[in-house]
RNA sequence: GCACAGAUAGCAAAGCCCGGUUACGCGAUGGACUGCAAAUCCAUUUUACAGGGGUUCGAAUCCCCUUCUGUGCUCCA
């Protein structure tokens, strides 16, 4: 069992290896900050959060670096609509993204560069391809020339660079391109745009070289994953390898090029057109971020995903199966603790006397813990290890509700559960609460929200417990009406009435 | 047009690289429990792999052809 990994570039899943032994060298594009971060956004650091904490889960030291394009044209336009300078734009959206990603248990980076601050590097990077030529200096700016190493073309999207040359190509005469398929470098400033000073006059850079300029800083001229949207693919992170393998001769430039796959709204294309297009922070008023977080794991991260209500319905019914399964070992666990019973034998290394049943099930429960981590060591297959997971979360109950098994076994097991869940579903998949909110869904009395409306809640119960003994059916049912319309759900179990705030 | 990806049971989605064994889930149906509902559990839903050829003892899986879908070729996670 080790891992592999699907590299776009040679369109392969084959064994990780990384130049560095037990270190992963890891660069994600990230956003361009002009508009609070969308769905496609979660659905890609997600994705890369989840590679990043499976490398670590296996033993990989990873460096994590993800960028800021906190300059560009739409947060010049932004900026310029609002009247404002363009890092305030840049700033809040930056802020956003953070507030959503801490939300959705997105493990932060450990390094966040932004373009405005490695302008330094990046003219130094354009020098050096010009002296090199590999790009020319225009009118408008500077250019890297792709006639200087057509060999480059089409290394992730396989287009051939005489098919794209029979495009369209009117768009030369605007620019000072020399081809159309040549890219910017350096673009100079027009009046009132903000600028830096180069030697090719004051300007900003293009769009592709900032990645180019800043893995290069921080890992130097080759490194292990590079990962983006799949619309990255071309031209973004072609120029990339343009560029980075044009600077310094070395190739390739990246290992595994890694692509997540978009998301879709009921069937279609997310964007703001369609009128279907869903920020995380207005995603979130309608799903917890957890579940949401959930259903986006339940794909694999380079198939498409199509979100829909019912996925995300399923999601919810899923997830709480998971936060009820670790709130309920939990919950026996402190119960036990404060029976005193905290040398509760370890499981499942001690031997398990009260019963069959439970040793069989530990059997099971090891088993799903070795398929979910062999389903992750096949290219970060999530949804076969969430499955594996969700098993697991169903068996916990039942084990837990076992009358057969002794209490002291019970509690034993309790601890193994909360340790089975938190080394998977928990450090790997990020999917579990605070350990008091998953508490409060097992035993609602934890909940401190109740007690605004116990008092009131318990009164009418009471009442609806008179009827029910009368069996006069007709008021039980109104008192329960009552209570939806209050936002409490009545349920009677076996154990007896239990009742939830929506 | 070119490129890349995909087409799997009612829905959704793994498996395909490394041919031979059940995916998992939702929904539905029946049963247990229940005043009803909800939840839970059990069972059934099973000769599913776009179509056609080929290779093979054996193909969802490999090869060829066809059809259809998505995405990229301009800014995009």
């Amino acid at each position: 069992m080790a891992l592999h990994v699907y590299d776009t570039r040679t369109r392969e899943k084959r064994l990780f290896e990384t130049a560095r032994t037990g270190e992963v060298d890891m660069y994600v594009c990230g956003i361009t900050p002009y508009s609070p971060s969308h769905l496609g956004h979660a659905r890609c650091y997600i994705a890369f959060d989840l590679i990043h904490r499976w490398l670590e889960a296996s033993g990989w030291t990873v460096n994590y670096v993800q960028n800021f394009t906190d300059i560009d044209d739409k947060i010049i336009n932004a900026a310029a609509e609002e009247g404002v300078d363009f890092l305030e734009v840049a700033n809040r959206n930056i802020a956003d993204y953070y507030e959503v990603m801490d939300e959705l248990n997105v493990l932060r980076a450990d390094h966040y560069p932004r373009v405005t601050e490695v302008v330094p590097e990046i003219i130094d990077m354009v020098q050096q391809l010009i002296d090199k030529e590999h790009a020319y200096v225009a009118e408008d700016g500077v250019w890297f020339s792709i006639a200087s190493a057509p060999e480059k073309y089409g290394m992730l999207t396989g287009q051939s660079i005489d098919a794209v040359k029979a495009g369209a190509g009117g768009r030369v005469e605007e620019s000072g391109k020399r081809d159309h398929k040549d890219f910017a470098l350096w673009k100079v400033a027009k009046p009132g745009e903000p600028s830096w000073p180069s030697p090719w006059g004051d300007g900003r850079p293009g769009w592709h070289i900032e990645c180019s300029a800043m893995s290069l800083k921080h890992f130097g001229e080759q490194f292990d994953i590079h990962g983006g949207g799949h619309d990255l693919r071309f031209p973004h992170h072609e120029a990339e390898i343009f560029q980075s393998e044009c600077c310094t001769g070395k190739t390739p430039l990246v290992q595994y090029w890694m692509h997540n796959g978009f998301v879709n709204i009921d069937g279609e294309k997310m964007s703001k057109s369609l009128g279907n297009f869903w920020t995380v922070r207005e995603a979130l008023k309608n799903y917890d971020a957890l579940v949401l977080r959930h259903a986006l794991l339940n794909a694999h991260y380079r198939s498409p995903i199509d979100l829909t209500e019912q996925l995300l319905e399923d999601a919810k019914g899923h997830h709480a199966k998971l936060v009820e399964a670790y709130g309920h070992a939990l919950v026996i666990t402190e119960q036990a603790k404060k029976a005193g019973m905290q040398e509760a034998p370890r499981l499942p290394q001690a031997d398990v006397a009260s019963n069959d049943f439970l040793a069989s099930k530990l059997g099971l429960l090891e088993k799903l813990l070795q398929d979910a981590a062999i389903a992750m060591d096949d290219d970060f297959n999530s949804r076969q290890a969430l499955a594996k997971v969700s098993n697991g979360a169903r068996l916990i109950p039942q084990i837990l509700n076992n009358e057969e098994i002794d209490e002291m076994d019970t509690a034993a097991f309790a601890m193994y559960a909360i340790d089975w869940l938190e080394e998977f579903a928990g450090t790997v998949l990020g999917l579990l609460p605070e350990k008091e909110v998953a508490m409060a869904v097992h035993d609602p009395s934890l909940d401190p929200a109740r007690q605004a409306v116990k008092d009131q809640v318990e009164q009418l119960l009471a009442r609806r417990a008179i009827a029910r003994a009368a069996k006069d059916w007709d008021s039980a049912d109104e008192i329960r009406d009552a209570l939806a319309a209050m936002g409490v759900s009545v349920k009677d179990t076996p154990d007896g009435v239990v009742w939830t705030l929506d």
